[in-house]
DNA sequence: TCCATTTGACCCTC
DNA sequence: GAGGGTCAAATGGA
């Protein structure tokens, strides 16, 4: 285990560390009259050498500790690597049994503030299609818990659901809950979005706009479709390369991100490839009493992570980039509770990542 | 008629 | 047994 650890480490820091590199060649490249083809060639290594220490970065997060599920007493197992195995499995049984099985998934937690004025405030969508399917009053909880699964569960057998709740303490901020990953082929569709638009979110528009369009009075199901900040709690690990930020950039003016209150991270999604099933950040929440709102894809400027380790749950922010897409990555301060996995992360000094 | 939501009941885990 | 997650029948809207 340590040994493996070691390798993601050296591994993880040689990803950045390159990724520090190319940066540097694409500003020079960038003051030089270089051919466009050069840059995007830097660019894309660039993210690549991100992408596989983001993933790197999960499996360490990974040997942080013991996970065990957060938010409810679900009894999910331990979170090891690979797809979460009775994802799937459990169909072949009893369907009785399995039907209510707790199961397995990745898991993280967003949380969503609303926009007062509007509600609705800008065609935030995930590209994801949700049907509700329970809503329950939770004990301790001012308000009601509602409960999604993708669209396409039964047509494409998509597994993903996701538990909208609202806040005792602030009622416009939305507690959304993921669970699975997209397996349904507007997961494909998003994957390759976010591709394309990585240096700049502009996917995943077109969904919400024609739902808000056909259906300008069903705020819940709006908000099933829409995004924001991040609370992410996951568990399990599901490591596929091609979900890998499947809509992971933000965009953001200013002004726009008013309405989030906090974006946080947790291990867990990072775990998760941050992206398995991982909603673009701007997704809204569903809640029962309103079936439209949007939220507004902001204050990523405070764009904070928080770590979790379900060990302890003992919660640690991560000081992300104000933006991932614009801003420099060399300041983040990762740190983990598990002592064997401290960082104050500077790309002047990655030798001191693992120390 | 189709599809999404609501809601009570059932099942599972702790 | 309590609490949470899911099912499925009932209901409503397009």
């Amino acid at each position: 285990m340590e040994k493996t650890m070691d390798w993601e480490q050296k591994t993880l820091i040689s990803e950045l560390i390159q990724g520090k590199e190319l940066a540097n060649q694409l500003m020079n490249q960038l003051q030089l009259p270089s051919s466009q083809e050069n840059r995007d060639f830097l660019v894309a290594k660039i993210l690549s050498s991100y992408e596989k220490a983001l993933s790197l970065f999960n499996l360490g997060a990974n040997f942080v500790g013991e996970t065990k599920p957060i938010t409810t007493g679900l009894s999910e197992s331990p979170r090891s690597f690979g797809s979460p195995t009775s994802e799937i499995g459990d169909h072949d049984s009893n369907h009785k049994n399995i039907s209510k099985k707790r199961k397995t998934f990745p898991r993280w937690s967003e949380k969503v503030k609303v926009c007062s004025e509007t509600g609705l405030e800008g065609p935030l969508n995930d590209g994801y299609s949700w049907r509700k399917y329970g809503q329950k009053e939770i004990l301790g909880a001012n308000h009601p818990r509602s409960y999604y699964r993708c669209t396409h569960r039964h047509v494409q057998g998509c597994l993903a659901t996701k538990q909208v709740q609202r806040l005792n303490e602030d009622a416009s901020v939305f507690e959304v809950i993921y669970r699975g990953r997209h397996t349904c082929s507007q997961s494909s569709q998003l994957a390759t979005a976010s591709s394309i638009n990585k240096l700049g979110f502009k996917g995943s528009k077109n969904t919400l706009q024609q739902h808000e369009k056909d259906n300008p009075k069903q705020p819940q199901d709006m908000l099933s479709n829409l995004g924001a900040g991040l609370k992410v709690k996951t568990e399990g690990l599901d490591t596929r390369e091609d979900d890998i930020f499947p809509l992971f950039s933000f965009p953001l003016t200013p002004n726009e991100c008013e309405s989030v209150e906090n974006h946080i991270f947790s291990e867990s999604m990072i775990e998760n490839n941050f992206m398995g099933s991982f909603p673009p950040p701007f997704i809204s929440p569903a809640t029962s009493e309103s079936n439209y709102f949007s939220v507004s894809p902001c204050h990523m400027s405070n764009f904070g992570h928080n770590v979790q380790t379900s060990e302890s749950d003992h919660t640690e922010i991560l000081s992300a980039p104000t933006s991932v897409t614009n801003s420099p990555i060399g300041d983040w301060d990762l740190r983990f509770d598990k002592g064997d996995f401290e960082l104050n992360f500077s790309f002047e000094n990655p030798d001191q990542l693992f120390s």
